[in-house]
DNA sequence: GTTCCGCATGAATCGATAG
DNA sequence: ACTATCGATTCATGCGGAA
């Protein structure tokens, strides 16, 4: 694992180096995709600093300047993305004076004028999101996580990430009665059928697309990101082992670590060096 | 109950009526609401017909005229609402040629400039959802419940919809199969459309904005298309207990069912004839 | 009465085929 | 090419009848 400047950006050459990779390069995003090549990267994995009024913090940016800012980032994404790779955005519009803020509708509908199909909107839903109480809303328990692509034709591993079957299918398959084992069309035009007999022996089911996983709250440098299991969920579902993830905004590297620990390389872009580092170490906890 | 024309729209007079009303007009949406007076409404819930392409299905409106189609009626909601009231819109939008429409983020943005305030996104969670397997997308288990308001100042008892915790979630868990509790744990925590009063004594929790319920797919009549659950919840949130509740695509009646429960007055609008009678037929099963 | 079990049903979506 | 229709796929729920 190296830490790279901007200057030098060559990718993973696969002929020569047989293990996987988990780069971290200091510098701000805009400036080091720019230098990437076309077309490299088999799956974007991020969660942008969030809109902010308040200056002080973070990669601040007001919410009004959001899409301006954010859009030349998406644009370098699409031409460095795999025509048959896929970006996953974590994101979630500020509640501002009272109201929720119409930036990410309008990125939405600005990404796809670039050239982006908005393939699918993914439900985070936070077990254990932020305490709180205000007089006009409620906690806010969950977040987006947009699925954007180049190409109808991407690529999708959905085995990979299917579930245990519901208890009721132990109790259903015992005995399947003479309709179950021919193809029974439904009664009411609905042109819904079912053929039961294709679920024995079945165990695992296919997920939704709303994700139920709890924040991870041990880490107290960075502020509260995305627990691992949420890269790694997109991970295994859109790529391939020593397939090549990328996060433009890695912050203390969970997308680098789960990458890694899933054999896949990965490049991780962070302007802040004392990130860089933090992500650094965490990797290099994984490596052992 | 009465079911009234487009003609003649009174609304309740509460000096002389004490009792609860549930009235049901037949009629076009548009027409019915132009000739309701200002400000009268305290709560709208609804979930207007979602896009389609079919124009044989029941008020199949393209993807792409949906935003045209509904905005005039939307225009009519703001000025009939009362500037304390709430709109809470159930809508979710197509997967097309391999894409989420964008009708449902640019509707928001256009409703923003008649003058609304988008307050919050619940997200409904159906445990039961459509099955089906493609080869680019999960199914589809999640809707949007848009919050919108005229004012900051709206209504809002939010004791009404507590939540009970502590023990709660022990003796809950019991009843949780090992299946769900690998696959979901939004099911402990979500406690949804349960009766606070039994729960007195106990502490209370507020809930968040993500509501964990199935849809009701049993009644052979006809299905419901959300759970009486949802707008009882909504209902007792925004309004008390004889405020109007107003719902400008009926159906089946289950936001008047749901009204009349909660000793709240009710208007419904129904396009189609045969729905209005089932609805009517409901409110008064519940009448007894 | 309880508990168990069989069964119909659903705001869906895609790809192929037909006009 | 472009649009309309059709067939295939699939899982959690609540009802009602049986044990």
């Amino acid at each position: 694992m190296t830490v790279s400047t901007v200057e030098k950006i060559d990718l993973f050459n696969q002929e020569t180096e047989s293990k996987i990779r988990a780069d971290v390069i200091l510098g701000n995003c805009l400036d080091v995709l720019k230098k990437m090549p076309d077309d490299s990267i088999d799956l974007i994995v991020t969660s942008p600093p969030y809109a902010d009024q308040r200056k002080s913090t973070y990669g601040g940016i007001h919410p009004d300047k959001y899409a301006e800012w954010f859009l030349p980032i998406t644009a370098e994404l699409l031409r460095t993305l795999n025509p048959k790779g896929t970006f996953v955005l974590n994101i979630k519009e500020k509640a501002i004076n009272g109201e929720r803020h119409t930036y990410v509708m309008e990125m939405i509908i600005a990404m796809r004028k670039q050239g982006w199909l908005w393939t699918e909107e993914f439900i985070w839903h936070k077990k254990n999101c932020f305490p709180g109480k205000w007089p006009n809303r409620f906690r806010d328990s969950w977040e987006r996580l947009l699925q954007f692509n180049k190409s109808k034709g991407f690529s999708m591993y959905q085995d990979e990430v299917r579930i245990p079957m519901g208890d009721w299918a132990k109790t259903r398959l015992k005995n399947l009665s003479e309709t179950d084992k021919r193809r029974d069309n439904s009664k009411v035009g609905s042109g819904f059928g079912k053929n039961v007999s294709q679920w024995v022996g079945r165990e695992l089911a296919y997920p939704t697309n709303v994700l139920t996983m709890a924040t991870e709250t041990s880490n107290k440098k960075h502020s509260a990101v995305f627990p691992k299991e949420l890269p790694s969920w997109f991970i295994k579902l859109f790529t391939r082992p020593e397939d090549i993830v990328l996060d433009p905004f890695l912050g203390s590297g969970t997308t680098s670590v789960a990458a890694f620990q899933l054999d896949r390389n990965s490049i991780g872009i962070e302007i802040q060096e004392e990130y860089c580092q933090l992500a650094i170490d965490n990797i290099n906890r994984e490596k052992g």
